[in-house]
RNA sequence: GGCAAGUUACCCAAGCGGCCAAAGGGAUCUGACUGUAAAUCAGACGGCUCAGCCUUCACAGGUUCGAAUCCUGUACUUGCCA
């Protein structure tokens, strides 16, 4: 199991490797991963932890998969800039989202079954004069500072507040709580919790004399410097209101070669075999880009089921198909369309306008500029004036395909 | 609590009375080339009823023919001292 992690790069950081080795290898140990509701859905960077708690579970150990309804409160710090604080009736609604979305990828049947618990239970009813006298005295605040998210904020021109100053405190009384009442003797998180994961290991190391481990994985970065996981510069989530399953799917298939054997082995349950035999496709004929097909496959699956992949593939094979779209069947381009996003307007509407409408340019004034220099498409026709309307535009079934650069769709139906 | 410095568009960052919708870089978008890659080159990048107009340079007032630039107050941030 080790070795399965650290040939996929999973491994980062971690306490001990030896013992790590056995202790994973070893009959079922209970783990736990935290995740913090700063957004009404998962995204990809958590996708990384569900999947590595998965492979954990897979070989038979005890899965906790832990939501911040109290951290979600404090907000972790991040290097560059102090965070917003949420309502707690929007922290605890966004609580709800994460656990369904958890529940999704660990399973819920057998002796190993995923355990969904929320750190806010154990921290609600903590009083402050608690806090600081059982778990404040284990903290020492030269340590506390010398944590990277914490020192990088010193040294910045933002400085940090004392509520994100002590999130590391909440997050190391998480750990303890976890390895008093279920046994949890280990942490996964994103090498960026670093600081945080072995927060947990020293206070139970001093309240427990007990040795506890941590995984930090790699922080997913793109090989040309550019954040991964951002589509037309925003975030792609798990929830498929907020990303569109073909915009998921899309979003893997433009995925980078210097890349996607990477992403192969983070992302997806393929065997080594499988993902060796991608990279020599990937070497010898790039353009047929057999390894991001397997990929967008694999993950929408994984994210968003059998059906909903086999529609955005076949959405997007009717769209960036070689035929004309008159040729296509009215109901396979009917059923494409309704994969994007999508508006009713009139046949007096502008192009501009629907341009807006439908998401592709933020303004008007984009609309046009995008016009203008050419990117605009009204059913892979080029629009050339910045009035024009969509007018009898319609295909035979009353509906017209909008499009934005090469690839960037949304489909309009006729009101 | 005292003293000092700072707050500019998505991010970093210039500007220090008119030539400022505001240099430069990054990110992003479009075009060319391609494989719905990458790299490279070119253009765009506050809003609009777009040869013009409107709203922006922390916030609120003021000085001035004219302010991102000067003055006053407020908020926030940082540093040093207590």
């Amino acid at each position: 199991m080790w070795e399965e992690l650290r040939w996929r790069g999973l491994v980062h950081v971690s306490t001990d490797g030896d013992a790590l080795k056995e202790l994973l290898g070893g009959p079922p140990i209970t783990f736990y991963c935290g995740f913090d509701p700063t957004a009404p859905s998962l995204h990809l960077g958590n996708l990384v932890q569900l999947l590595t708690m998965r492979r954990i579970q897979l070989a038979g150990h005890r899965p906790l998969g832990l939501v911040g309804g109290s951290t979600g409160l404090i907000g972790d710090p991040r290097p560059t800039a102090e965070r917003t604080l949420n309502t707690r009736d929007t922290v605890a609604e966004w609580v709800g989202h994460l656990r369904n979305q958890v529940a999704r990828f660990l399973g819920a049947e057998g002796e190993n079954a995923l355990r969904v618990v929320n750190n806010l239970d154990w921290t609600a009813p903590l009083s402050a004069i608690d806090f600081l006298r059982d778990v404040g005295k284990y903290f020492r605040v030269g340590t506390m500072l010398k944590k990277d998210a914490v020192s990088a904020r010193l040294n910045s021109a933002e400085g940090i507040s004392f509520t994100e100053f002590s999130y590391q405190v909440l997050q190391g009384m998480d750990f303890l709580q976890l390895y008093r009442d279920y046994g949890c003797v280990l942490q996964t998180g994103g090498s960026d919790q670093w600081g945080n994961l072995t927060s947990g290991t020293d206070l139970i190391h001093k309240a427990e004399g007990t040795s506890v481990h941590a995984i930090g994985t790699p922080l997913i970065t793109n090989s040309d410097g550019t954040k991964f996981g951002k589509s037309e510069g925003n975030a792609v989530w798990l929830d498929p209101t907020m990303t569109s399953p073909y915009a998921f799917y899309q979003f893997w298939l433009n995925t980078d070669d210097a890349d996607v054997i990477f992403r192969l082995k983070v992302f997806t349950f393929l065997s080594r075999e499988e993902i060796e035999s991608l990279d020599q496709a990937v070497a010898s004929e790039p353009f047929r880009r057999e390894a991001q097909r397997a990929l967008a496959l694999e993950v929408t699956t994984l994210v968003h089921g059998a059906e909903a992949t086999e529609a955005a593939i076949k959405a997007a094979a009717a769209l960036f198909g070689q035929g004309e779209l008159t040729e296509l069947p009215g109901d396979v381009l009917d059923a494409a369309l309704r994969e994007l996003p999508h508006v009713t307007a009139a046949p007096a509407s502008s192009v501009a306008q629907l341009l807006v409408d439908t998401g592709l340019t933020a303004s008007l004034g984009e609309s046009r500029r995008a016009i203008a220099q050419g990117g605009v498409y009204v059913n892979n026709a080029k629009v050339a004036d910045d009035s024009a309307t969509i007018g009898d535009a319609f295909l035979g079934a009353g509906l017209a395909v909008l499009r934005r650069g090469k690839k960037t769709l949304a489909g309009v139906f006729r009101a």
